[in-house]
DNA sequence: CATTCTCGTTGGACCGTTCCAGCAGACATC
DNA sequence: GATGTCTGCTGGAACGGTCCAACGAGAATG
């Protein structure tokens, strides 16, 4: 409300542009963007002087002016979706390694709550001129479609949306991936295995549909059920609840991702029901949260550092023109047996292979 | 390798610019800007015509050149040390609210590799011309005294150093939190309470400092052991093992935070010990992670949500010529109660006072 | 009718860089 | 001694916006 001052939330003076630096060293300012970005016809005394002096004055690069004149900014954005959900951490940690060892930075921004904010990140990735864009979560941020195109391609880790121009994918094979949880389920020797799904999106939907195939693989499909969740925990919750609610309530419950997991655990609780004794539990992802002592949750794997140094060299390497490999990979996951899973308690025995049933 | 072709890593003519629309509206490219920032002596026809061109031709403004010229930036730096401790997410959500709310944009970066990479990112920062910093973590990152100053302040989230110019904080009462979780142990009748902690952060020496004080309170000093740990959960149970090795072994333990007490609990439970009948735990955060039902740590709450707030507001509010309140902030934690706390196994009646016992 | 005011619009300077063309001077070549 | 090449350096033109002074046209005022 400072009515007439000239409002300046920076002082003036902070910020010691290249002339500075030059008028102290006593050469032009050409010379001085020469010689601070290395380059060869600069005598090294000289270099030296400029060097000193930006030093000494407190000199540092205006990012914005040299991506003006450069054309090029040199970073990626990377849109995360979920920041609570723990596989974030790790493929967020692989993504940024490799984008530094490539030399390139990356602009973090969080989406998650509406549609509206969601856009607006997009649009401040692009206004700050990202060169592509990873999408890190279950699904694409709204308003993608229109974000990438050929000035910035981006790769989608997690759901592998095809059809869209300069939309490259990494992900791991979920149809795959729910298929190897109902088998351990089944060789366990049960049957009324419910799957908490995670709603519309297409990761959602593959491993519903891998749920599916494999419960009529086995000739269960009779008896395949799917309630809705989410992929947060609450959601887990609640599916698992409506689950147990059931006429015919399941000795075994497939849910869409470890955090929902999460809240599948607490309501089996809830229920008075013990994992895994009366209820198994398989989650999905294979986050360090899923392998905390406490919580030893059988769950299917996917290698996310693999999925985030690849994607974010995938990006890269196209932006750098490098030759391009496959627009959309498919990793394998792999299950990870740990303590929510056991036979179901009437334990008959079951004539199917019991190899994991230790 | 593509050796004489000029490297163009994004293609030419995918950004139109201000003069773009400019011409497709038929009119000057001053007016245009006007038009875009919505400007009150534009005709209101002229301004449809120009928002109708813009958007026709895909035209997006350039975060660079606007920055170039305005020399502001209306973004604020986020320091993230360690995004798998899951108190980061929680406080960025509120951190990246709060800033939105006030019209600051956020930008995030990660570090806690090495020195050096934590410098880096600090710098990419200050190039980037961000107006302030807001650090989020248990110690400040490596350089921040030489980032901050006039023209950049910044805020310290969790530690709370004094004495660096421009630097302002919000924490909660760490020495008084670390006396929660001792009075709660002691009222439960513990004695050999051992200290995982947290090395040599300024958070880490303020709950070793707590505990220290907190035992010598109850008169039980000489029994005081601290045992090295770390903020993450490798650490936890590395100090968890320590402790429980020692001849006379503690029957519980109060740990740096709770990422670290997740170790510590996988170290009980391959000691063959079971929480809380054997070894109590407490840990330090109130992270959701500590909530979550098959875990149900005991711990010291931090009001998460507000820390991220304030502190995003503070930094913003600072920037927008506000008059400054306290720069250094103290919020009180709260003990939360779970089920990893319990009376010690050879429960000799105590005559203190035993209100929490049940 | 001349003067002033307001409205809607415009050209140009400028922000801090990079990069290109050019320019002295030293040195080599014929 | 004229010519050419190389080295080390400089001035100026961009880059894509914002903002200020100025300007013509029409309305209001005397």
């Amino acid at each position: 409300m400072a009515s007439t001052e000239p409002a300046r939330g920076t002082d003036r003076a902070a910020h010691p542009t290249i002339r500075d630096v030059a008028a102290r060293a006593g050469v032009s300012k050409s010379l001085v963007s020469l010689a601070l970005q290395n380059a060869p016809r600069v005598a090294p005394e000289t270099r030296e002087a400029i060097l000193a002096a930006a030093e000494e004055i407190g000199y540092r690069r205006n990012a914005a002016a040299r991506a003006l004149v450069a054309r090029r900014t040199r970073t990626i954005g990377v849109f995360v979706l979920d920041l609570h959900n723990p596989m974030t951490a790790d493929v967020l940690d692989a993504v940024q390694a490799e984008a530094r060892r490539r030399d390139y930075r990356t602009l973090v921004v969080v989406g998650g709550e509406d549609a509206v904010a969601e856009r607006a990140e997009l649009e401040k990735l692009l206004e700050f001129r990202v060169e592509g864009i990873i999408a890190l979560g279950h699904r694409l941020p709204h308003g993608v479609e229109e974000a990438v195109g050929e000035a910035c391609p981006a790769v989608s880790i997690g759901s592998a949306p095809r059809g869209v121009a300069h939309l490259g994918s990494l992900s791991t094979d979920d149809v795959m991936g729910a298929g190897l949880a109902v088998d351990h389920l089944v060789a366990l020797g049960h049957e009324r295995i419910v799957h908490v799904d995670g709603g519309s999106s297409l990761v959602a939907r593959d491993r519903r549909r891998g749920y599916r195939a494999a419960m009529k693989r086995h000739g269960l499909g009779a008896l395949a059920t799917v309630v809705p969740g989410s992929f947060a925990d609450e959601g887990g919750y609640r599916g698992a609840r409506a689950a147990l609610a059931l006429p015919s309530p399941p000795t075994a419950l497939f849910v869409v991702n470890d955090l929902a997991a999460m809240g599948a655990l607490a309501a089996v609780a809830d229920a008075g029901l013990a994992v895994p004794q009366d209820v198994s539990v398989v989650g999905y992802d294979g986050t360090g949260l899923a392998g905390l002592r406490p919580i030893a949750l059988t769950t299917v794997g996917q290698p996310l550092h693999e999925l985030g140094t690849r994607a974010a060299a995938q990006l890269c390497g196209q932006l750098d023109g490098e030759p391009p490999g496959a627009a959309h990979t498919l990793l394998r996951p792999t299950l990870v047996v740990r303590r929510t899973t056991a036979p179901p308690v009437p334990a008959r025995p079951v004539a199917r292979r019991s190899r994991a049933a230790g």
